[in-house]
DNA sequence: GTCTATATCCCGATAGAC
DNA sequence: GTCTATCGGGATATAGAC
């Protein structure tokens, strides 16, 4: 694995010109604004053109399509998100502060969700890169659980593969529960998850 | 509650003429395999409607949008399931069950998911069903679980309530996993959970 | 009640000029 | 690196035929 950035944003990744990034950056966080407060429906590539004072055809000069944009928005976020908590002893920890931090920024989760329901579409760009993420973030938390198996500190009757999978349902699942009814507590729900894989069975 | 059905399927709902309730049908049933083979971004109404051998408008006059039309999908196959699952002793069970289906119909998994996705998206049809629906499974679930610790047959650390959050959370986050990855074994997973929700804690 | 024809509007995307 | 012009597709409202 290189730190290379990866070529989901746009050709222009190579050799970013000044004035270039600087709209670039500008055309993500106005797409985000126009989302959040529109959603998937009115964030047309119209709307947030004339918000950054471009036409459609400026901005899909930085971003070939609409759904590249989109997701250009999911990759920055998650570099932030990953590098945070990059190298956490306890994931189970690690994944509450995501939760906790989910639930002030709405938008965000609402345009995640609608990335991960348009993924399986066949043809679609968040095809590939959420099998990606998936996978690395499977891994990760996998192995961290295994960790704490050998430790003692989580239960050991079930299989840290699964248990994995089952943490980042969880996540997932209660953001959907949650964008329909916000008066839902998420990092509780999740934590009665973390409650039950660490203290043992009987 | 009545046994009237809802409204959510176009204006033809009352008094059905037998012609009328044929079409209405062979439309749903169409638009799914559409769906299911295609994916969101094909499944146009006018692809729709050209293999039901009907206009666009045409479709629209039994179901007042496309959204709509997709919703109407969720409704039938929501009562289907809904009227199979009523009444058992067992809701862990009855989950599992649903889940283990859900495995063999893919294409409606995505439909759900797509819907699940866009309710939040202000305007959107789905929304205020989707609330109504959270709002019945959680009960019905919430109810049984709770059912369950009174009879010692599930840990009673963990309210009810969030449990409940806590198992839809799951069965809806592994769908979006599944899709993404076919391998993954969503019984097993929502199985680990039941385990843990099952065997009392230490 | 069932359905078509038409007309309008918005959208994403492309080609090519500057 | 950005715009103008334009294309094809899709959603939807209305009028009216059967």
């Amino acid at each position: 694995m290189t730190t290379e950035r990866p070529a989901v944003g746009g050709r222009t990744a190579r050799r970013p010109y000044p004035k270039g990034v600087a709209r670039r950056a500008q055309i993500l966080q106005t797409a985000l604004e126009v989302f959040a407060a529109e959603g998937d429906r009115k964030a047309s590539l119209r709307e947030i053109a004339e918000r950054v004072g471009l036409t459609t055809t400026g901005v899909l000069h930085y971003f070939g399509s609409r759904e590249d944009l989109f997701l250009a928005i999911i990759d920055e976020r998650d570099h932030e998100a990953t590098a945070e908590a990059e190298g956490t002893e306890d994931p189970l920890a690690a994944i509450l502060r995501t939760v906790r931090h989910n639930m002030g920024v709405p938008g965000l989760v609402r345009l995640y969700v609608a990335m991960t329901a348009a993924a399986p579409d066949p043809g679609h760009p968040a095809g590939p890169y959420f099998a990606r993420r998936y996978g690395q973030l499977h891994e990760a938390i996998s192995a961290g659980v295994a960790f704490m198996q050998a430790d003692g500190r989580a239960r050991d009757d079930l299989s840290a593969d699964t248990l994995a999978r089952l943490l980042v349902a969880a996540v997932d699942g209660v953001q959907l529960q949650w964008l329909v009814n916000p008066d839902i507590d998420m990092v509780e729900v999740v934590d009665a998850l973390v409650t039950m894989i660490t203290s043992p069975p009987q």
